[in-house]
DNA sequence: CAAATACGGTACAGCTCGGATCGTAATCCT
DNA sequence: AGGATTACGATCCGAGCTGTACCGTATTTG
């Protein structure tokens, strides 16, 4: 992932990785975030779990830090299609309750950790350009998708807009308070309101 | 603050307080927190930094949670005002300015580091209590007034509305963006137009 | 077979937290 | 004044975690 991984599969001149470890490695630590926190994942409990020596994780990513933000990213039920939308606000809808369910915990507390420790700043780097880039990105191609079919304002401040999205679920989660059913629905409709209602 | 101090100013059986110790801690860590950041806060140097033994800490504090969260909300510059606005709009905006500047990062790194040890909840839910609420309230506050004044629409979501103007301010946080000048002023207009352009 | 690398296991230093103790200082009550 | 009670600074201690280093062994390339 982010240490010197063999380059390719042939050109391995000693024993190559044992590429089942590292999927055990990066399970286990997903299953401990979401069961316990960050705070109480450690080196030795994922190896426990992933059934490795603490040595085979450090081989494998640089620190905790590396580990957490590598695992996340490639936790497969959190991956979002790339191909463009036909019914965007449709699917920014979903994909907004989705990264509701899934997503806001996690996202607040790794972020709020690393943000908490100076040193972790690359780890914090990497987990913007790994984690909330993407998605983040996504939600501004269904809005500028909207756009460019005429069905939302010109004027729209879009980068303003996906914060404002995004930040309720997080503003929920510093709060404490549960998301209500339909949340998404009419969250997009504060900044995108519903098709108009018949225009011709 | 947490522990059982001293009930009243004349009815200690023994030594009192100092309460300049306790001043001098919660100043120290508030430095700290926006120097280092939560994770390189530790006892020690809040102790050094305050002129105190770390057992005076513990006197007063139940843990380290129990001490940064006590120490944000006690910062004198966080105050906010009580009295009813007879300008909530403006005031959403200066005050949500405010919530930008000084208190988004430590409110980001807080949660996200109490989310991430499972065993301070009691910390967790303190700081909601001392720290989130109190503000969220604010803001709810100003909208209601807002809609009493007729201003606003009646159908507003204002639960959504608050999470989703103070979301922002994390999700630029999360992101890693900085924010834009007038920023307030836009995203309050997403969800409460412009004066409205004369009705009457 | 030799070289190179991964593996499990163990040991280690360094840091922090939180608790405990000790002698001393300050204050209230009698 | 004197005793009880509490705070204070200083120091020590145990536990936990991180990240590194080393061992003997296993697996692969050449």
């Amino acid at each position: 992932m982010t240490l010197p991984a063999p380059p390719g599969p042939g050109r391995a001149p000693g024993r190559p990785r044992d590429e089942r470890a590292t999927r055990a490695i990066t399970d286990a630590a997903l299953r401990q975030l979401a069961a316990v926190g960050y705070g109480r994942v450690s080196m030795e409990s994922v190896a426990g779990e992933a059934g490795v020596a603490r040595a085979t994780i450090y081989r494998r990513f640089r620190d905790k830090a590396d580990l957490i933000t590598a695992a996340i990213a490639s936790n497969p039920g959190g991956q979002f299609p790339e191909t463009p939308s036909t019914n965007p606000r449709g699917d920014l809808i979903d994909f907004l309750e989705l990264f509701d369910e899934r997503f806001g915990e996690a996202c607040i507390e790794v972020i709020g950790t690393l943000l908490g420790s100076r040193e972790e700043r690359a780890a914090l780097e990497l987990h913007r350009h790994r984690v909330v880039h993407p998605r983040t990105a996504h939600l501004r191609s269904l809005l500028e998708a909207g756009r460019a079919q005429g069905r939302l304002r010109a004027d729209l401040d879009v980068d303003l807009a996906v914060e404002m999205l995004a930040g309720s679920v997080l503003a929920r989660r510093v709060g404490g308070v549960p998301s209500a059913p339909g949340w998404a629905r009419r969250a997009v409709a504060m900044v995108w309101p519903e098709d108009p209602p018949d225009r011709g």
